[in-house]
DNA sequence: ACTATTTATGACAACGTTGTCATTAGTACA
DNA sequence: TGTACTAATGACAACGTTGTCATAAATAGT
């Protein structure tokens, strides 16, 4: 039982509690030989300090609040991207440790409604910070009741800019992938999506042009496609997927490598291409996009693909939390912005090399 | 900000704070009329209560401590079971949410040395219990530090088993497993599991046995194998299974069916069996172990396996400890012992029916 | 109508820690 | 030798909440 207080060492030191308290908090003004004392006692009686009690005088608690969907999300098959948003709690694990934070973790659970009481549990154990955690890039506006808070978004973003975010870099993502190809001699390279409303669909198709313009190589739209709807199951979509790159692969001029909107995808197209008996990537060379290991480094031949560096985004995110906090106690002002990171592509073996 | 307070709301209301008090933990004994009007007062000044002063008095803080290597260990392909893991995350967060506790979530990391500096911060910020999750079935024996706190070890066990403890039931699994493929009539089924010094291939391996025995089926030691050893890179593995399935394809009488020692390795063998251009199920059958969705449900043809009931025994696990949480306030001893779990088999497509 | 019990409320202390201020002793400088 | 400073320590209050006890009012039982 961790019964042991500070007066405790106080009264077994000979000294007051005040002192223990400064030993305890490293302040200066300790004689040396009075700390090893206070010290000594602590570990005799197994001393451990109450943060509860430090908390009602400092109001620190040295606790994070993260929000998230990564944990619930994990079995959900259909979750377009919510396998590899564990590691953005990795990263944010990682910074935390160092910071000397502990992570207090809530799961959103299905309905991510829920989040106002959650925020509510953080602020009653007054959490230092927030980061809000979100499944896939998407646009996620806070309720003002964040504001009291410093927090910073994680994978998504809000309308306002009110809130510092880190998110995933798809529009150079798809600069990147398509860029894999083109450096490699490609000249037709197709593009699918996952769903066009996705945000990560859109720019890494902006992506994906601009590296073509920039070699002046004209866009072919018949190579842009997109697969998936919210509703679909996962054997609506396997079905879409093959019609659409049997019609990619019956062009006039087909393809001779496909970007693809994730790791998964590419699996997917990895299966249709062997009932084909195509082989990759001698007469098609694939893209993927996430660097989802389980998947990339399985598969065979490996996958190309864009990494999407959720470890690092996470610890971006964790790092920025910290520096707002610490700012706060200052009471300064500071500017919010989205900060973007994406790459690099991890070469392996499904992109054939043309020169 | 976060200013209001008990005394605050008491003011508003023109009551005293200890009648405040009793409308936030919902005592008996005040009058409904004034109880309204606390609660009006409350929203108005949008009061929360401060669980750290609470906490000193109660010495309750809602707050378990979950210990994990999920997290981290996410990413790293070669880790055993690692990934599915996440998943016993998902079941502790279920019932943390209905019992009104909040998780505070600490990584090991890659040295799980550092569990005590972690158990150490849990005591601080007073986790009335703590969750240790091994990221693969295992034995591990906690510091006696932890018989302080009610703890539940989860996919692990300690040896003297003063601990609560929920586990996978890999024998049972085994068992499972080879009924499968014996229930649809094959004769000659191969096991490959993880390597042997793993407690789940032991135990895989006698329910297997254990299975044939029942059916008064001979056992062919030739038909059961394992891969992998601990230094492998994946490279080796996929080497050393290609090897281990050759010649077991090439016995005089070839099984029909393998039993995987989990669903990663079944995909390798997928992609074995696709390059020697042998069938699944008609050539071969094969049974998986995990049900890990996004492989068993992604591979063609959707994998028959037996699934390990993580979520479950997340759930049994935080169940267990909230029990033990409870009764610890009464001091009673309580009889510690290892529940175990698993399946049921999840049918799908990669078992031929031979009956 | 008088006690015994219940109901509704409040006053106050206590939880363990740290911030503020006071005190003492020691040191530097004239 | 006195004055000004610094170093080392302690006394005490305060943080927001709840437990304990006291009190007043209402109700029930004779």
């Amino acid at each position: 039982m961790s019964l042991a207080t500070i007066s405790d060492v106080a009264k077994a030191a000979g000294v007051s509690v005040k002192t223990v308290s400064r030993v305890l908090n490293k302040e200066p003004n300790v004689q040396a030989s009075t700390r090893d004392s206070v010290l000594k006692f602590m570990r005799q009686l197994d001393y451990a300090p109450f943060t509860a009690a430090r908390t009602m005088r400092t109001e620190k608690t040295g606790l994070i609040g993260v929000m998230t969907r990564a944990i619930t999300s994990v079995s959900m098959i259909p979750d377009r991207a919510g396998l590899p948003a564990v590691n953005l709690l990795k990263g944010i694990q990682t910074v935390m440790d160092q910071s000397e934070m502990s992570m207090m973790v809530a799961d959103t659970g299905e309905n991510s409604s829920n989040f106002l009481k959650l925020a509510q549990t953080f602020r009653e154990h007054q959490a230092e910070g927030i980061l809000y955690v979100a499944n896939c890039h998407q646009e996620f506006d806070p309720p003002t009741a964040f504001l009291d808070i410093p927090t910073v978004l994680v994978n998504c973003f809000d309308k306002k800019q009110k809130f510092s975010a880190v998110v995933p870099d798809d529009d150079e993502g798809g600069y990147l992938a398509a860029e894999a190809a083109l450096s490699k001699g490609h000249q037709r390279i197709g593009l699918i999506t996952l769903p066009e409303n996705i945000i990560s669909s859109k720019q890494m198709k902006t992506g994906y042009i601009r590296a073509h313009k920039e070699r002046g190589i004209t866009v072919d739209r018949d190579l842009i496609s997109s697969v998936g709807d919210a509703g679909d199951s996962l054997d609506e979509e396997q079905q879409k997927l093959k019609k659409m790159l049997q019609s990619m692969l019956s062009l006039e001029k087909p393809p001779t490598a496909i970007c693809c909107g994730n790791d998964k995808m590419a699996m997917n197209v990895y299966m249709q291409l062997q009932k084909w008996n195509i082989s990759i990537p001698e007469q098609l060379s694939i893209i993927g996009f996430d660097d989802y290991s389980l998947i990339s480094e399985l598969l065979n031949p490996k996958l190309t693909t864009v990494k999407l560096p959720y470890a690092e985004i996470g610890e971006k995110a964790a790092s920025l939390l910290i520096a707002q906090i610490v700012v706060a106690k200052g009471r300064n002002k500071r500017a919010k912005l989205i900060n973007q990171m994406i790459g690099p592509v991890i070469w392996r073996n499904s992109v054939k090399n043309f020169l």
